[in-house]
DNA sequence: CGAAACGCTATACACTGTAAGGACTATGGG
DNA sequence: CCCATAGTCCTTACAGTGTATAGCGTTTCG
């Protein structure tokens, strides 16, 4: 009987070998027929380019085949489908750097933990385009998470509080992180069209700043607005972190 | 000359007077040519329930025209393009219901607003898969917001502290709603692919467990899974609300 | 040495959003 | 009243998507 079928587990598993390539799982294809021409490293480098390039939409197998000098289906025996293949660019984009924490104060630590996590997806918007649900489960990945949960063990939060921290502090970096990205693009004709809409609003609606007066009273954009989305995110791990110290253990 | 141009300017304002159709602006197209034989409610209606049921995916335009008994350009009149027709989708399916809050304690209305913006995100799953930062900018949209900041009006918080806690309230919100919306699906075959993957992982890399003890010995979904998202939502509220409150105003 | 498994290409299919052009219809200005 | 105009709605068509399939050529195993 043939070893190579396209059942549903060997699929899952043959994706699972590539995603964890460099963690001890040995990548698919035994020995057999021509040498791959490529490297899936190079392919998944290439694909990460043209997503910071152009946003995830941007990312067509006929594209990342076209820049690795491949047709549109040399790509398959590589990344197993589109749906896999953002999987690995998600992982390969998401190395976790190094540093220092164990500092006295949580806050402290968390804001480390934070701010690297929202520079990673600031250098690389797309990383937010991808559903929450769909995570990639990958190596990188986990490495966030097992770095988070060391420091709130380490800081005394109790196992059953962590997970809502959890939770917060990734959609939180995540939605700044890609009002930041929105911000990077507001040299674009999009900024235009965005304005033209918010000006049509106020012109077709008679009554929206009295209906509305706090939302379109808000600070319109002030002048530090590039730093704002980083600042935001400080300023909730600053809340979160108080809030966990406020109650010894509710 | 012509008054029906396709320019930016004028498509910006068909999209918003349709947007704000119930809000005081008057839809486009002045009486000429044949009675539409549609309602907007109705095609809105329609690709909100082929959203609930089959996810943005399985909205498009064809979808939705065979949905209304239309062909499918003969939806354009209507929604203007495909982008405007989401950014309406999320503002008809956004309509935010009654309640008393006004209580003496901020967590407490708060929560009643984060409940209830969580339920709408777990009746329309969808609504969380489209992007942050293209909100609808329709009216729907701006009475969420603005009763959000009216609550922390009401309770004191000074303005510039408000952003953040609006951004981390939001993002958790829809975040948890997403896992919320997973665990649902998981009668389907998304899930044994889903377990597939996992048990492939932890078969695959051997020293998975040492190497993340905290990220792998999560709870493994407990019993009370399915009210889970919404309990984590409930903790991230007072979490953030005692921090306010832990604070004068820094 | 076959033969089976693989890399890679070309072709093809179903599906997407929407531009283009035509048939028909109600309305506004002359 | 009449007709140009601005609408709705249709069919057709195009560029682009993910991927199934078939074939060719190459490498390694039995």
């Amino acid at each position: 009987m043939g070893t190579t079928d396209k059942s549903p587990a060997s699929d899952a598993e043959a994706h699972v070998r590539r995603l964890w390539r460099h963690r001890g799982a040995a990548p698919p294809s035994p020995r057999r027929g021509p040498r791959p021409q490529l490297a899936l490293d190079a392919v998944l480098d290439a694909a990460v380019a043209l997503a910071d390039a152009e946003g995830l939409a941007g990312v067509s197998t006929r594209a990342v085949a076209a820049r690795v000098g491949v047709s549109a289906m040399g790509l398959y025996p590589y990344v197993g489908s589109k749906e896999q293949l953002v999987a690995l660019m998600q992982d390969h984009a998401s190395v976790m750097p190094a540093w220092d924490d164990a500092g006295p104060a949580l806050a402290d630590d968390v804001e480390a933990w934070a701010l690297r996590l929202f520079d990673l997806h600031v250098a690389h918007p797309w990383l937010a385009e991808v559903p929450w649900a769909q995570a990639s489960g990958g190596p990188q990945e986990q490495d966030w998470l097992e770095r988070l949960l060391a420091v709130l063990e380490r800081h005394g939060i109790a196992p059953p509080r962590r997970a809502a921290v959890v939770t917060a502090l990734y959609a939180t970096v995540r939605a700044s992180a890609q009002t930041a990205a929105a911000y990077r693009g507001m040299a674009d004709g999009e900024a235009a069209a965005w304005r033209e809409r918010a000006a049509a609003t106020r012109r077709l609606v008679p009554d929206l700043t009295e209906r509305y007066p706090r939302s379109t009273s808000l600070p319109p954009v002030a002048d530090d607005w590039r730093e704002a989305p980083r600042e935001g995110v400080r300023q909730t791990v600053r809340l979160l972190c108080r809030g966990l110290e406020a109650d010894g253990g509710a």
